[in-house]
DNA sequence: CGATGATAGTTTCATTTGAAACTAATTCAA
DNA sequence: TTGAATTAGTTTCAAATGAAACTATCATCG
């Protein structure tokens, strides 16, 4: 393939990855205005206290914040440090394994999360209520297959 | 809205921009794979390929691929420099403008090119043929759709 | 001309990030 | 037990990043 007449022309702006990419930064960027200036945290920082927001009677380890979040085991700690630091969570270390702590939302994280995750989810409505609903519908299930396949692409490629 | 019942429950794995962000993650790695390690390059190292690639018969100035590339001039300054290095692109000083500087890819850069460029297709056409041709067709004019309002809205709040 | 401002691209410096090394606590196996 | 191996989480250090300052060139206006 070193003709570069046979070689396929491969036009970034219609490629899907970087579509992708660039839709997910405008979207993230977006949503992160949201919490940034107004309430001091960064997009880590947001994640864990959307977790943490989500089941609030049930604490969880920063492994299981790694877990769920995506994110590995040195930024859930650092983002830890800063909200501990801002006051948004308390940490409770285990008393059977002293190895692990749990992690909650603190009275005044809370505020801001009941503040912050009805604004980035009227966001999401917003940007869904301009598509048809048939586009929204399938929107979910492409997603979820696209998510599928690249995984097992990735893992088989690994 | 400081009454925890009252707040909408986020659920940060059924949230589009995350949903989005690790999508977009999964795939930009997988992509990245097939250039980092054979070749040397960085994901904005490739881009600039990919763009210069494309039209070959028009040498672009940085300027040109910032704005071809949404990256900032920065980072395309930076990239450009490990391109020189590698050999992959050549600069030619605007002889009406001596502050500006056509890029093109040299022999050796267009081999890579014609090396990567096919195969970051195909990986995109093995993804999308594991959707069906309707879901495939309505992707496109969904990501479309959502970028256009995404950019409205980041607009708008800005 | 000569001064003022704009533009293309680079460098600097402080912050952020990631990988690997590390600490502390626990489990397991002999 | 005790000693090796694991696990939860932190720290360190080098590399990546971004904003702002900078260089060099060009355009404009008097």
């Amino acid at each position: 393939m070193t003709d570069p007449a046979a070689a396929a022309r491969l036009d970034l702006a219609a490629f899907l990855p970087y579509r992708l990419s660039i839709l997910s930064n405008t979207v993230s960027g977006a949503i992160a205005s949201i919490y940034e200036q107004r309430h001091g945290l960064a997009v880590a920082d947001w994640r864990l206290m959307a977790i943490l927001g989500m089941e609030p009677a049930r604490p969880l380890t920063q492994k299981a914040l790694c877990a769920r979040t995506r994110m590995d085991k040195v930024q859930v700690s650092r983002a830890v440090k800063r909200l501990l630091d801002l006051g948004y969570i308390e940490r409770e270390v285990d008393s059977a394994d002293r190895r692990r702590a749990h992690l909650r939302l603190t009275r005044r994280g809370r505020v801001v999360y009941d503040a912050v995750a009805p604004a980035t989810l009227e966001w999401e409505r917003d940007l869904l209520s301009r598509l048809t609903p048939a586009e929204a519908a399938i929107l979910d299930t492409v997603i979820a297959r696209l998510q599928q396949v690249a995984d097992e692409m990735a893992a088989g490629a690994g």
